[in-house]
DNA sequence: ATTCAAAATAACAACGTTGTTATTTTGGGT
DNA sequence: ACCCAAAATAACAACGTTGTTATTTTGAAT
């Protein structure tokens, strides 16, 4: 049915492979007959056949990634910018949402040029039976896989969190975040306040957003003022919730201090001035690609290997 | 490097041509033969090359689905039924959140069976080019494409909407949700509010929720409420407003009457009474492959075709 | 005009499958 | 023991490419 390059090579009187060349700007084909093969294939709506091409090259271009919770909006921008990452360094990204094995299982029959996970902890563990087959990495939280994992250093993050505040002089810290919750990030990020605050010897609260989002966030927040009030060294575990908080503040209480966990360009246009400490996603998924295509192209095995991302800690003022 | 047919034909000192019938259980291959190759197979970790038995079969068995917007939350739900009800149909789902002809094009090279379009106008429209090369759905709002295009019919589902309430004996409607967007969805609803109510000799009023989020919708009737009072009879665009305004009820206002669109099953959760109208996404996904499958094995041309998906009207009362 | 290297093009094998055709093996009937 | 059909297996062509090798064409030097 689809046109091939025999279908070409018949209609310019040339042999197939001489189109094949062509196609493909050989400079073992003359410019004129180059011009006169490129013209009729695009006339002829020439597709290459990636299968045909695959098979000989042991070569597909694509890059397949395992996102199986898709409804998870934080990681929603990394996505976007894994694709354009992908794109950047010549490959096309194909993802597939359905469970880790069956996906990853089929990205092999397909024969993809590697794998990216979206690592959601233990379900989303690959079998060496298929990661020693294609070079594959993830992006979640440290643990101990046998494929280079990328982790953003939240522990680090909060750290951070902490000494700027103690730096500005508060000697109570109040942590407003998910504290009920099986995702890791945030299990680590309120385990390290805790662990932090009592080394660094600074009295700390923790108040339970109930949720990661900005509605959850905001009743949290008013339910807690019922009763108490916030300290003024605030920590918010993420943007959404930040915005939360920032709906029972007035601009008269500029001295309290918010520093935010995430690294979204959202924080520009904040009216109230904060601190954010986090990795951007766009430099996520360049380590994330740096890497993949780093080990594809040396060929070489999957290892056991945590790479660390650090945050960076920004100021944001409208004014 | 990857274990082929003819290895295992040469561990088990036959032709790899016996290999091929044995794994796909031919009757060709006696009961031995075939429980020796598949031991071997899987003790290799045989993994069968798609791109080879797509080039003799010209079948992948995969499906591509274009989700250029992967931000929209909404139709995240609809991706997942659709990746199952394609499992079910026998065929693995490959997402692309690429450009629509960047992603279509890739596609076509890849061989895939056929293509789902997450429809959002003009700038999703493929090209004629891309088109007669692949069998294609789309899943939108009406309009005029060379492929089929799966319609949630919004306009009834408002019409539905208001009879009910007309039913009821409210002779003043208040329509709640986003009037200034470019999403047509949105449009097509406000506009069948304002058509319908004018010719059943209704009044209405349009609110504007100023979003389609649960905050955004909160907030706007929080400032409608300073001035005005709603009505009692009451039409929300969207669950997530609906939410919103149910903020603003007490269990007191029973007289009122909500009719929400949408159909999802968070429904069942609320305390409050409501009705709902919409088709699910389970329908719909059901509906996409339905088609598209059958376009598929029938290897039938896409054609321009509209299908319309009529909305079910439901009361949901948690008592 | 003839020769010969260089340039251009053609031919071919290979990639890993499938499905068809050819060959070998099996064992029941004599 | 021998023949023959049926059953089992092997051989092979084809799918659409790429890269290597073989052949033809070109045109400059004689």
């Amino acid at each position: 049915m689809a046109v091939t390059l025999k279908d070409i090579a018949r209609e310019c009187g040339v042999s197939y492979s001489t189109v094949s060349k062509a196609l493909k700007d050989s400079p073992l084909v003359t410019q004129a007959t180059k011009r006169k093969i490129k013209e009729k294939a695009e006339e002829m709506n020439y597709i290459p056949n990636n299968s045909a091409r695959s098979l000989v090259s042991n070569k597909s271009h694509t890059i397949g990634l395992i996102w199986p919770a898709v409804d998870r909006v934080a990681v929603t921008t990394l996505a976007t910018q894994v694709n354009e990452a992908l794109k950047q360094a010549g490959y096309f990204m194909a993802v597939s949402i359905d469970n880790p094995i069956t996906a990853a299982s089929k990205f092999l029959e397909l024969r993809f040029d590697g794998v990216i996970v979206f690592d959601e902890g233990e379900s989303t563990t690959l079998p060496e039976k298929i990661t020693k087959n294609i070079p594959v990495i993830a992006y979640g939280v440290a643990r101990k896989l046998p494929y280079p994992i990328i982790n953003v250093h939240h522990n680090w993050a909060m750290k951070q969190a902490v000494d700027l505040l103690i730096e500005k002089g508060y000697q109570s810290i109040d942590y407003i975040g998910e504290l009920h919750t099986k995702d890791i990030r945030q299990i680590v990020k309120k385990k390290t306040i805790e662990d932090y605050c009592r080394e660094k010897q600074v009295t700390y609260r923790l108040i339970d957003s109930g949720g990661l989002t900005e509605m959850a966030a905001k009743q949290a927040v008013k339910e807690f003022l019922k009763t108490e009030t916030l300290h003024d060294g605030i920590i918010c575990g993420s943007y959404d919730i930040t915005m939360g908080v920032l709906h029972h503040m007035d601009d008269l209480e500029l001295e309290k201090t918010i520093v935010a966990y995430d690294n979204i360009k959202q924080f520009k246009s904040i009216e109230t001035p904060v601190y954010s400490v986090g990795v951007s996603a766009e430099q996520i998924a360049e380590s994330l690609v740096k890497h993949l295509t780093k080990n594809i192209e040396a060929g070489r095995k999957n290892a056991s290997e945590v790479i660390d991302l650090f945050p960076t800690l920004q100021y944001h003022d409208k004014k």
